[in-house]
DNA sequence: ATTTAATCTAAAGCCAGGTTTATGTGCTGA
DNA sequence: TCAGCACATAAACCTGGCTTTAGATTAAAT
């Protein structure tokens, strides 16, 4: 069993975070010895999944829910699983808008080296996507679409 | 000429938020008259701008520097490319980031259908790495690195 | 035995990016 | 003329995820 400040230590996280997520319910049966949080096995593992969710961008008051779901056994192994596939498609989606928002840097990055090379963006200006080299077209065209 | 009303519906954006921009310095030399705010082809640009840096994740701070620079012209282009190609290191890392997490999901997706499978996680805790199908011990891996 | 360090709680504060509220001005149509 | 609407400002409020502060206890070290 460790105190508060050991696995502040082994976790690298500040002590004033641990004592938030035990508010919001993060570690639902958490031993106290005269009132001092004793924090076991079980309370490692689950500040272990934690990371892992909030990395996921999972929300505080969500992972509260699974840490619940946890505690009650085997009969919620299939929300569980549901909660992660619909985690699974956010990262997902995440990632595709991420992807697009990457080439609409891609084509202001080249943007700003031609404006370089030219002196000025009167040029650029007046861009025809037809006009544009292949690999720029289709940085331009993610970037204007939607 | 716009006023603030006819930029909100043509950007969907809350008249608030618009008021909320401006006051933060996006669009640093409109015109007002009798105190209405007038909205130009000029600030239509910005707003087009603005809502690509935003998807890109810059904060609002760094939009209106980039703002600035626009407004001093070409002796800034160097400074726009630098600005870009820094927000381009930056999404390339979260996309890098997300790739992670979403491999620490799919064994957790994984993991819950063999729980389900099994009605219970007795085989999952004893996992060893090294008897997984090479595909599941991978995403492991990746779960579990850092 | 005493001091120092670690722990506790409740409540307030912080930050970003807005939104809401309270109050006031000015145009427009019935 | 006057109701209603769009506009204006300043300031308070909101959400999430903490952090800080103030005041009280407990544990450890000398």
């Amino acid at each position: 069993m460790y105190t508060i400040g050991q696995i502040s230590n082994m976790f690298h996280l500040p002590v004033s975070t641990l004592r938030y997520y035990d508010k919001e319910g993060l570690f639902p049966d958490m031993e106290r010895s005269a009132g001092i949080r004793r924090f076991g096995e079980k309370e490692i593992e689950k500040l272990r999944v934690i990371e892992c969710l909030k990395k996921a961008g999972m929300e505080i008051k969500n992972i509260k829910v699974f840490m619940e779901w946890c505690s009650q056994g085997s009969s919620t192994y299939a929300q569980r699983l549901a909660l992660f596939l619909q985690q699974k498609e956010n990262v997902e989606n995440e990632i595709r808008r991420m992807e697009k928002v990457l080439d609409m840097i891609r084509f202001k990055c080249w943007y700003y080296e031609q404006a370089i090379q030219d002196g000025n963006e009167d040029r650029l200006q007046e861009l025809i996507p037809e006009h544009l080299p292949e690999e720029i077209r289709e940085l331009y065209e993610h970037a204007h679409q939607d």
